[in-house]
DNA sequence: ATGGTAGCTGGGCTA
């Protein structure tokens, strides 16, 4: 079996022990963080390292910045969204794992720019950032490998996936301009593992800070998984772990996970 | 209509 799960920490200095404890009771084969937060010397993979988790990092002082955590060796990795150097912001980091049985496994950790206000340059970078995306994925998808692509898309993919369309229409997370593209990355040939295991909807990954939203209940799913067909073909379960959202302190958003078959 | 929260940073931006 291979899990691997995607979390977005909004800062690991502030999450750190959060992570660690999450670490320990989940016991995944690989974590992908986003929104870590700090410049890539500042990771502290003494932390993770101690678990028997090796560490692929790509920081960046005060935002954004991701990171891939596994307990199988690391062979070679993608630093950084291919197609645009001059983006300076870190948001992407793609690692190919050698997994025990003597087979290989591609990951990646993806951070979708947030893309408010929509009246801004902001939505075009977002869509830019996710065409960019699109051409990679098509790449990556050529090779007919099992991989995985877990993040925080800043995309809400479905009216059942927030708590109230009618009142996110306008904003750059459901905006149709935002979902078309996302549906255009589905139409390669990639599973939403949380769709494909949850049809019904209401399975939400994200609660802001403000007015009680996770005391309501009040969320969006925006963290996704999407599977290559060789990876798809061996999913066995999704989960979502609500738990570390009701810890004191919490990251706004809360752990996906997801079982493979190899 | 506004402000409501969190993090980084040291005022305002990002989310």
């Amino acid at each position: 079996m291979l899990t691997v799960a995607t979390w977005n920490v909004n800062s690991i200095k502030q999450r750190e022990i959060a992570a660690v404890q999450w670490l320990k009771r989940a016991r995944p084969d690989v974590l992908c963080l986003q929104e870590i937060k700090c410049q890539t010397e500042a990771f502290p993979r003494g932390a993770f390292e101690d678990l028997g988790y090796n560490c692929a990092v790509i920081g960046q002082k005060s935002f954004n910045g991701v990171a891939i955590l596994s307990k199988f060796p690391i062979d070679e990795t993608v630093v950084g969204l291919p197609g645009d150097d001059t983006d300076e912001q870190s948001r992407y980091i793609e690692a190919v794992l050698s997994l025990p049985g003597g087979g290989a496994f591609r990951v990646a950790s993806v951070y979708a720019p947030n893309g408010n206000p929509v009246a801004s340059p902001k939505l075009d970078y977002k869509l830019e950032w996710l065409a960019r995306f699109k051409a990679h994925a098509e790449t990556l998808l050529s090779y007919e490998e099992p991989f995985a692509l877990a993040g925080d898309y800043n995309i809400i993919p479905r009216g059942i996936d927030v708590y109230n369309p009618a009142a996110w229409t306008e904003d750059a997370l459901y905006r149709l301009e935002s979902r078309q593209a996302f549906r255009r990355i589905l139409n390669l040939g990639l599973a939403d593992a949380v769709e494909a295991c949850n049809s019904g909807g209401g399975q939400f990954t994200f609660w802001d800070y403000q007015a009680g939203a996770w005391q309501k209940n009040l969320g969006l799913r925006i963290d996704h998984i999407l599977l290559s067909p060789q990876a798809f073909s061996r999913l066995r379960s999704t989960v979502i772990d609500r738990t570390p959202r009701s810890w004191d302190k919490p990251s706004d958003h809360t752990p996906v996970q997801v079982t493979l078959g190899m």
